[in-house]
DNA sequence: AGTAAATAGTTTGTATTGCAAACCGGTCTG
DNA sequence: CAGACCGGTTTGCAATACAAACTATTTACT
């Protein structure tokens, strides 16, 4: 790929995966099988609104799913990835990379 | 620095750079001392009108200079990353870097 | 000479969206 | 049983990224 494809591709990388909230849940969501809302919001320091709102979006790509269940009593909130968003995360990263690396040689 | 700190500090990732069109200028002019508009726009592929609005930004953070000259009858336009510019989009970079590396070893 | 098209950008309008704050249904605590 | 806490959702607004329109000069064509 030559430098001109590489950072053209990346002035238009996916803003939906980019956006710095989006980018962190699905990372620390990479890391592992599961997590559950209250996890995901220390790891990211969002308020619960937004970290809501960044999951309701990544949910209708089908990037990962919300799991409702009861624990006890109370409902218990449980994200996890798709097949499809571990593999948009990834393929996101390599991205990166290669931009990176393009710039440092030269 | 801890995991937590790592994501959460993603989450609040500096917009202006972050921003995909602004990540491929600041990465493509770090790798050499100067380019022209023309330049930077073929390498990143955005139109005329959004590439002068992105640069306008970046200077007006005081990222990058904007230097206007006259190449025999008609302007030219130099961009170059200050040094605070330079530094920043390097610590961009090594944050995205240790974001990653968090969730790989986990 | 006149006009069309290219060069080198800036400005404007709009639709999107990220964030804070308000809200909501429950549950636990004194 | 009043208030605090838990686990979120919805709403309202301010910011902004992009496309499209515009400006101004220069070169090419006829």
């Amino acid at each position: 790929m030559s430098d001109r494809e590489i950072f053209e591709e990346i002035a238009t990388l996916e803003r939906l995966i980019h956006e710095p909230a989006r980018l962190a849940i699905m990372t620390a969501l990479s890391s592992v099988e599961e997590a559950d809302f209250l996890l995901l919001q220390r790891l990211t320091g969002l308020t619960k609104g937004n970290l809501s709102s960044h999951l309701t979006k990544l949910e209708n790509a089908e990037l990962l799913e919300i799991e409702k269940s009861f624990r006890g009593k109370r409902t218990h909130t449980n994200l996890k990835l798709t097949r499809k968003g571990r593999k948009r995360i990834e393929t996101h990263w390599k991205k990166l990379d290669s931009l990176r690396k393009s710039a440092g040689n030269k």
